[in-house]
DNA sequence: GTCCAGGTCTTCC
DNA sequence: GGAAGACATGGA
């Protein structure tokens, strides 16, 4: 995977009005935007943050690299909060977000970047082993994303048995088909993630002429068990995530590792380790390279060796092993 | 042409 | 409870 390098990015000027800045990340403080200051750009302080490793990890799956910026589209939570587009570059001095419109509270962006959180306490904090040395050295900069439930419960449903590169191909029909379309600049096509009410008015086989095959039925069923209520995905964030796993494994076409996918993703819960093929290669060759565990003793592993931060050793080692020991 | 992909579900023992 | 096979599709 390719890295960015804080000396590769042009440090490219606004041509709509001054850009804000927020003081974010390690050692700073985040500064309250007024409305008074609507802007279509930003630039947000931070340190430790590789943008490229982060948006290219398998958590997220509608960011391009164009432009010479990472194009994407951030929704909002349960629909209260409106999609927007944005174009982000790394340089020296932190990310710089451009958006079509503009902005006055741009808390949406930051809490989707994480771009408040200090890194070096949640690395400190991980296993010291020679494994999650290797993993961290590789790809130091790493983040979790905080992303809305619902396109990351969607989202994961059509991950199943397919490449990143397939699911992002599956996520964009998905998106250009039932999706709303998003203000872009130069009139350029972009569309929110649809809404669960919208998805539930589908039929299988318009899903499936979204090249999702067997995964059809479990997003439509999963999309009218939301849009219906009976699973209310904003009250899981308040939930044990015991609890806020059993209830999205009732869901059709989400096990324990869909779950967990959500669990840390969208909700942020810090120990939640998801272990798929990769995880399970990684661990099995870095950690018991003359066994051959199971995996329900590779979750057992997991669950206690890793700490209170194993959501994010889990990415780390995830990336590493995709990037590095293939 | 074959293998495999950020799995889940059903069936069978 | 655990193993095996089915399920669609396309990249490598």
């Amino acid at each position: 995977m390719k890295k960015n390098n804080l000396n590769l990015l042009p440090d490219s000027q606004s041509t709509v009005g001054n850009p804000q800045w927020i003081a974010a990340g390690p050692g700073c403080v985040m500064v309250d935007h007024e409305p008074a200051s609507a802007s279509q750009s930003i630039t947000i302080a931070v340190r430790h943050y590789d943008l490229a490793a982060t948006l290219t990890s398998g958590q997220a799956f509608r960011w391009s690299w164009r432009d010479n910026g990472w194009i994407g589209v951030i929704g909002g939570s349960a629909g209260a909060e409106r999609s927007r587009w944005v174009r982000l570059q790394l340089d020296e001095t932190g990310i710089r977000a451009e958006t079509a419109e503009p902005v006055s509270d741009w808390r949406w962006l930051t809490h989707y970047l994480q771009t408040d959180l200090e890194l070096d306490p949640i690395l400190s904090a991980f296993p010291d082993d020679e494994p999650m040395r290797a993993a961290v050295n590789s790809c130091a900069g790493l983040r979790l994303l905080r992303q809305p439930p619902w396109e990351c419960l969607a989202s994961f449903i059509l991950s199943s048995t397919k490449q990143i590169v397939q699911i992002r191909q599956i996520v964009a029909l998905l998106c250009e088909r039932f999706g709303e379309p998003v203000p872009a600049p130069d009139h350029s096509a972009f569309h929110s993630f649809p809404s669960p009410e919208r998805l539930a008015r589908a039929t299988e086989a318009e899903l499936r002429a979204c090249k999702m095959g067997f995964r059809a039925p479990y997003l439509l069923a999963t999309a009218q068990a939301v849009a219906d209520g009976n699973l209310h995905l904003e009250s899981l964030r308040q939930k044990p995530a015991e609890l806020a796993r059993a209830e999205l494994m009732q869901l059709p076409g989400v096990g324990r590792k869909i779950a967990d996918c959500v669990l840390l993703f969208a909700y942020g819960f810090p120990e939640v380790f998801p272990v798929d093929v990769w995880v399970t290669k990684a661990l099995r060759r870095l950690y018991f390279p003359r066994r051959r565990p199971k995996l329900k003793q590779l979750r057992r592993f997991s669950e206690t060796h890793f700490g209170a931060h194993a959501g994010y050793a889990q990415q780390y080692l995830f990336h590493y092993v995709r990037t590095k020991l293939k």
